[in-house]
RNA sequence: GCCUAUGUAGCUCAGGGGUAGAGCACUUCCUUGGUAAGGAAGAGGUCGCGGGUUCAAAUCCCGCCAUCGGCUCCA
C-alpha cells in the first residue's frame, strides 16, 4: 500500500501502482469523468501512469491551467496524426501547447499546405479524436529511439533525440502516430470535441534564423463545441477593438510611408486626447514631488558611450548624425536617463535634496526592425512617460510604495481593475552576471518585496528576470474582453549612476553613489493609448473623451438654437459639437452612437423655448429633458468623480 | 532582419491583358422630420512605387516600399 497525500492534505491509501484517474474514480465517478492530467509529487503525470510510491496528488480539470494545457498539447498530438494522414511526407519539429492553443512545427516537404486546407484538417482531426484513441506512453531506449525515428527518416526529431540523455526518454503513441516526448498527455482523444486550425505561418527550427524555415500549424481545441463558438466570438470583439482600426475611425492617429514605418502623426483629437493624458499624469505626480525637466532629442554619441548603451545598441539603432565638424556625431536619443543623469551632474548635489525625481515626457526613437513594427504598440518614433528617481539605497522601499501608489491610481481612475504584478530578481545561481554589490542587490530586492507586500499586492517573483542593472517591478493588466498588457515598469538601476560617476554629499560630509529609478506608469503614450482603445473599446471614459458632446437639432429650423447650446458648453469646458446636416433626427442618432460621443442632445421646438436639451446617453438612450446649466453640472460632477476618486 | 499573405475612391471591398466598379462617407437639390439608415442628382482613382514582357499592363514577371499574421528582437 502506498499514501497518497491530497492538496488539503488528507491522506488516503490505495495499492501501489494506482493510476490517479483510478483515485480521482475512488473519490467521484464525475471527477473521474472531468480530470484530464495530474501532478504527482510535483511532477506532471498522466492519468493512466502507474504511482509506486507515497506521493501527493493534485488532479486537474480543464479549469486549471494544468489541464488546459495538457488537453492542447495532446491536441498538437491530434493535429500532427491529421497531417500525417493528409499529408504523407511531412517531416515534425515540435508541436507545444501555448497560451492559447497549441502549434506543431512541420516540414512540409512535397506537400503544399495553405487556409484552404485548414476545414479537411480539422475534419480529420475530430475525426481521429472520435475514434476514442488511447494515448500510450512508452519508455524507450536512446538507441531504439533514434533507430524508430531515424527510419521514418524524421530528421528534426533524431536531432531533438540526440541531445538527450539516455534512460529519460519516452514517446507517445496514439492510433498510428507516435511522437517523441516528455508529456503529459490525456488518457485517451475522445474528450477533445471542437477543433480548429486557427493560422499558418513560418518558424525556424529552434528559432535559429540560419536554419531551416518551417511551416508552423496553429490550432486551439475545447471539450465542448461551444467553448469554441465562445473563443472565436472573443476573437471577433478582440478585431473589433484593434486599436488600429479604431484610431483610424475616430481620426486619433495616421501613419504615413512619405514619414516612414513606425513614426506615428497624432491627429488633433489623438494629440488632444494624449494631451489630457500627460496633464492627468503631471498633476498627480506634482503631488508626490516630481519635476518637470526638458531635454534635447538628440545627444552626442559620447554621452551613449558613457551610458554603455552605445555598445550594446549602437549598430541597431538609427545612425549617428554627422555636423559639419570633422568626427562630430550626434545620436537621437533612444532613451532619456542619460540626459537625466547629466541635469543630476549640473549641480552639486546634497542628501537633503534625496530623493530627487525627474520627469519629462520625452521622445525617442529606436530602430525596430521592420517585421516588428504593430500599430502605436511597436513604434520607432515614441514618448515615454519617463522619470528617473535618485535616491539613497535605504529610501528605495518608499520610493517604490509612492510610485505604485500612482500606478494604482491611474489604473482605477482607468478602471484596469484587473491586474497583477511580477518582481524580476537576478539568478542567485549566476551573481556575477550582475553589476553592484551583493548588499546593495540584496537590499533592493527586499525593498521591492516588502513594498508590494505593504501594498497588498500579489506578485509573482521570477528569478533571473532581472536587468543586469537592477532588478525591478512590472505590472500587468487584463483588459476588458481578458487579454493580458505589460503596463507599468519600475526598474532600480546601480548602471549608470556608476557609468555617469554620480554623487552626493551625506550628512557625514562624505560623497556617495545615489542609487537611480527608472519608471513609466504608462510605459509610453503610444502604447498607453493603444491599450485603452482596445480596453474600452474606443468608448473613453468622460473626460478622456476627444467629443464629449454632440448637439443634434431636430431640423434645420433649430440649428441656431444648437450652435447657442454649444457655445454655452463649450465655455463650460465641456466639448461639444453640432450634427448640423440636413439629416432626419433618427439617421443623427445612429451616426453619433457609431461615434461613440457619450452625449447626445435632441434639441427642437420643445427644448428651445426652455433653454433645455434633451438628454441621451450613447449606448443607454433616453434620459429626458432638463435645463443647459443642469446637463452642464451635471456633466462636470461626473468628470471631477472619475479622476478626484 | 527572416517566412507567408496583401496593397484598386476618404472608408470597407468586388473585378481583372483591350485604358475602372459597389456600398458607406462627401457635395448639391427636394424634404423640415422627435430618439439607430427619407429621396434624387453629382463629384471623386494615372488600381502602392520603379523597371520588364506585350501592339496593348491596373491585370503577367522582377525589384523596392508599406501593411497583415508569425519567427527573431525589444535599452
Amino acid at each position: 500500500m502506498i499514501k497518497i497525500t491530497f492538496p488539503d492534505n488528507s491522506v488516503k491509501e490505495f495499492e501501489s501502482g494506482v493510476t490517479p484517474y483510478q483515485i480521482a474514480q475512488s473519490i467521484s465517478p464525475r471527477l473521474a469523468q472531468d480530470v484530464l492530467v495530474a501532478t504527482v509529487n510535483e511532477q506532471p503525470w498522466d492519468l493512466t501512469r502507474p504511482i509506486t510510491e507515497d506521493a501527493t496528488i493534485a488532479l486537474h480539470k480543464w479549469d486549471d491551467a494544468e489541464g488546459k494545457h495538457a488537453f492542447w498539447h495532446s491536441s498538437a498530438h491530434l493535429l500532427a496524426e491529421a497531417l500525417q494522414e493528409l499529408f504523407p511526407g511531412v517531416k515534425f519539429g515540435i508541436g507545444p501547447a501555448i497560451e492559447n492553443g497549441f502549434y506543431y512545427d512541420i516540414d512540409p516537404g512535397d506537400n503544399q499546405i495553405t487556409a484552404a486546407d485548414f476545414p479537411r484538417i480539422e475534419k480529420k482531426m475530430l475525426e481521429l479524436a472520435r475514434a476514442k484513441q488511447d494515448i500510450v506512453r512508452h519508455d524507450i531506449s536512446k538507441a531504439d529511439a533514434l533507430k524508430m525515428f531515424g527510419d521514418r527518416n524524421e530528421t528534426y526529431k533524431c536531432e531533438l533525440i540526440s541531445e538527450l540523455e539516455d534512460g529519460h526518454i519516452t514517446t507517445y503513441t496514439q492510433g498510428n502516430f507516435t511522437d517523441l516526448c516528455r508529456g503529459p498527455h490525456l488518457a485517451n482523444t475522445s474528450v477533445i470535441k471542437a477543433a480548429k486550425v486557427t493560422s499558418l505561418a513560418g518558424a525556424y527550427w529552434r528559432g535559429d534564423e540560419k536554419r531551416n524555415q518551417l511551416v508552423r500549424v496553429y490550432g486551439i481545441t475545447f471539450p465542448k463545441q461551444k467553448m469554441l463558438d465562445e473563443y472565436l466570438a472573443l476573437l471577433e470583439e478582440a478585431k473589433k477593438r484593434d486599436h488600429r482600426k479604431l484610431g483610424k475611425e475616430m481620426e486619433l492617429f495616421a501613419f504615413s510611408q512619405n514619414v516612414g514605418a513606425g513614426l506615428p502623426l497624432w491627429l488633433p483629437k489623438g494629440a488632444a486626447l494624449r494631451d489630457r493624458l500627460e496633464q492627468f499624469l503631471r498633476k498627480i505626480q506634482k503631488q508626490y514631488g516630481y519635476q518637470q525637466v526638458i531635454t534635447p532629442h538628440i545627444g552626442n554619441k559620447n554621452l551613449y558611450v558613457t551610458s554603455g548603451h552605445y555598445a550594446k545598441y549602437g549598430k541597431d539603432s538609427f545612425q549617428p548624425i554627422h555636423t559639419p565638424e570633422e568626427g562630430e556625431e550626434y545620436l537621437l536619443k533612444p532613451m532619456n536617463c542619460p540626459h537625466h543623469c547629466e541635469i543630476f551632474r549640473a549641480l552639486p548635489r546634497s542628501y537633503r535634496e534625496l530623493p530627487l525625481r525627474l520627469a519629462e515626457f520625452g521622445t525617442v526613437y529606436r530602430y525596430e526592425q521592420s517585421g516588428e513594427l504593430h500599430g502605436l504598440t511597436r513604434v520607432r518614433g515614441f514618448t515615454q512617460d519617463d522619470a528617473h528617481i535618485y535616491c539613497a539605497a535605504d529610501q528605495i522601499k518608499d520610493e517604490f510604495l509612492k510610485v505604485m501608489d500612482i500606478i494604482l491610481y491611474i489604473f482605477k481612475a482607468l478602471k484596469f481593475d484587473n491586474y497583477e504584478a511580477q518582481i524580476s530578481l537576478r539568478d542567485p545561481a549566476h551573481k556575477e552576471k550582475y553589476i553592484g554589490s551583493d548588499e546593495n542587490w540584496h537590499l533592493a530586492e527586499q525593498a521591492i518585496i516588502e513594498a508590494c507586500e505593504e501594498k497588498g499586492l500579489k506578485a509573482r517573483k521570477e528569478l533571473g528576470e532581472a536587468a543586469f542593472y537592477g532588478p525591478k517591478l512590472d505590472f500587468m493588466v487584463k483588459d476588458a474582453i481578458g487579454r493580458r498588457w505589460q503596463l507599468g515598469t519600475i526598474q532600480v538601476d546601480y548602471n549608470l549612476p556608476e557609468r555617469f560617476q554620480l554623487e552626493y554629499t551625506g550628512a557625514d560630509n562624505a560623497k556617495h553613489r545615489p542609487v537611480m529609478i527608472h519608471r513609466a506608469p504608462f510605459g509610453s503614450m503610444e502604447r498607453f493609448v493603444a491599450v485603452l482603445l482596445e480596453h474600452t473599446a474606443g468608448r473613453f471614459p468622460l473626460w478622456l473623451a476627444p467629443d464629449q458632446v454632440v448637439v443634434l437639432p431636430i431640423s434645420e429650423k433649430f440649428n441656431d438654437y444648437a450652435h447657442r447650446v454649444a457655445n454655452e458648453l463649450n465655455l463650460a469646458d465641456i466639448r461639444t459639437l453640432v450634427d448640423d446636416r440636413n439629416e432626419k433626427i433618427g439617421k443623427k442618432i445612429r451616426d453619433n452612437e457609431l461615434k461613440r460621443i457619450p452625449y447626445m442632445l435632441i434639441v427642437g421646438e420643445k427644448e428651445a423655448q426652455n433653454d433645455e436639451v434633451s438628454v441621451r446617453k450613447q449606448g443607454e438612450g433616453d434620459k429626458g429633458m432638463m435645463k443647459i446649466t443642469t446637463f452642464a453640472k451635471y456633466l462636470t460632477d461626473e468628470v471631477n468623480a472619475s479622476i478626484n476618486q
